[in-house]
DNA sequence: CGATCCACCTGTCGGC
DNA sequence: TGCCGACAGGTGGATC
């Protein structure tokens, strides 16, 4: 379930694992995901020493000793976990009560800690949507699947001023301006929708239409740029606080349980105080948003 | 060019 | 119970 504040939380769990350590074997159990593995990709990174584990929108970036980076796209369904001790000895073996779930098990990293300790970071991806592959030392810039993405809403980079820029004369509803990767980089479904609901916008707004004449910002861009930042560091650090059971019973990475003020609750009451409304739901772009129709506008 | 749709997959859930 | 359709957190690529 991966949006930004999602892989944020991945990155979190899986850096103390994977930052200086080795990559000792990397059992590659299909030959694609979404898109063909790379060419040689389990040996270009057998004996690697990773160097940084990134973030950039939703995509994680492995950085290797030798310059070569791994993209990883989480895609809908894609997570990882971690396994530690013999469980993790054995790659491979999944004859016995592991769940049916490990048919969906696709990459097997095992690591050598620089403390000695090893693990093994299992990629799972029922929907098969993610992908890994590389960008070529000094190609990280300047990849197709990065280099077009606009600004992340981590930080203060995303203000009144440059959402107003960003909307200037953008005819596209909102909630489709919202989503697009190459203006903000890392909104996905629950997170505009949840937005515009805290920024009492409506969905189906015209993005141009909260900006000002000539782009200038407004009050409407000012307050949505401020809330979309909180929505995504709430979330952050919402995400944070579930990272001290990462390690669940049965290795699964845990998402945070969100509760959410409208997604994905059609018909219940606006929890907004003295709002009446009731949550909708419509499709745009061929995907659900939930609003209400009372209080945004 | 920009804006819109579809395709890619499997799993789950609600209705009959 | 079983079957069937709708739907799911994303996005590259085809098409207009």
């Amino acid at each position: 379930m991966p949006e930004l504040p999602e892989v944020e939380t991945v990155r979190r769990g899986l850096q103390p694992f994977m930052e200086g350590a080795t990559i000792l074997a990397v059992e590659q159990r299909r030959p694609n995901l979404r898109f063909p593995f790379p060419d040689r990709f389990a040996e270009r990174l057998t004996g690697r020493r990773i160097e940084a584990l990134e973030r950039r929108a939703k995509y994680l970036i492995l950085h290797l000793d030798d310059g070569l980076g791994v993209i990883s796209h989480l895609g809908m369904s894609g997570s990882y976990r971690i396994e530690q001790g013999e469980a993790a000895q054995a790659p491979g073996n999944f004859t016995h009560e592991r769940s049916k779930n490990a048919l969906h098990d696709h990459v097997v990293l095992r690591l050598g800690g620089k403390d000695g300790q090893t693990s093994s970071i299992i990629y799972n991806d029922p929907r098969r949507f993610g992908f890994m592959l590389f960008a070529e030392p000094g190609q990280l810039n300047t990849h197709p699947l990065l280099k077009g993405l606009g600004t992340e809403p981590t930080g203060n980079r995303l203000d009144g001023a440059l959402l107003a820029r960003l909307f200037h004369n953008k005819a596209a509803p909102l909630k489709a301006a919202l989503l697009d990767q190459r203006l903000i980089a890392g909104l996905g479904n629950i997170y505009v929708c949840e937005a515009l609901w805290r920024a009492e916008l409506s969905p189906l707004r015209p993005a141009r239409s909260i900006t000002g004449p000539d782009g200038a910002s407004t009050e409407n861009t000012e307050r949505l740029a401020t809330l979309i930042r909180s929505v995504i560091a709430d979330a952050i650090a919402a995400g944070g606080s579930s990272l001290k059971d990462y390690r669940q019973a049965d290795g699964e990475l845990g998402y945070f349980q969100h509760s959410f003020s409208v997604y994905d609750r059609e018909g219940a009451p606006c929890p907004r105080t003295g709002c009446n409304g009731t949550v909708s739901r419509i499709v745009q772009s061929g995907r659900s948003t939930f609003y209400c129709p009372v209080c945004q506008h």
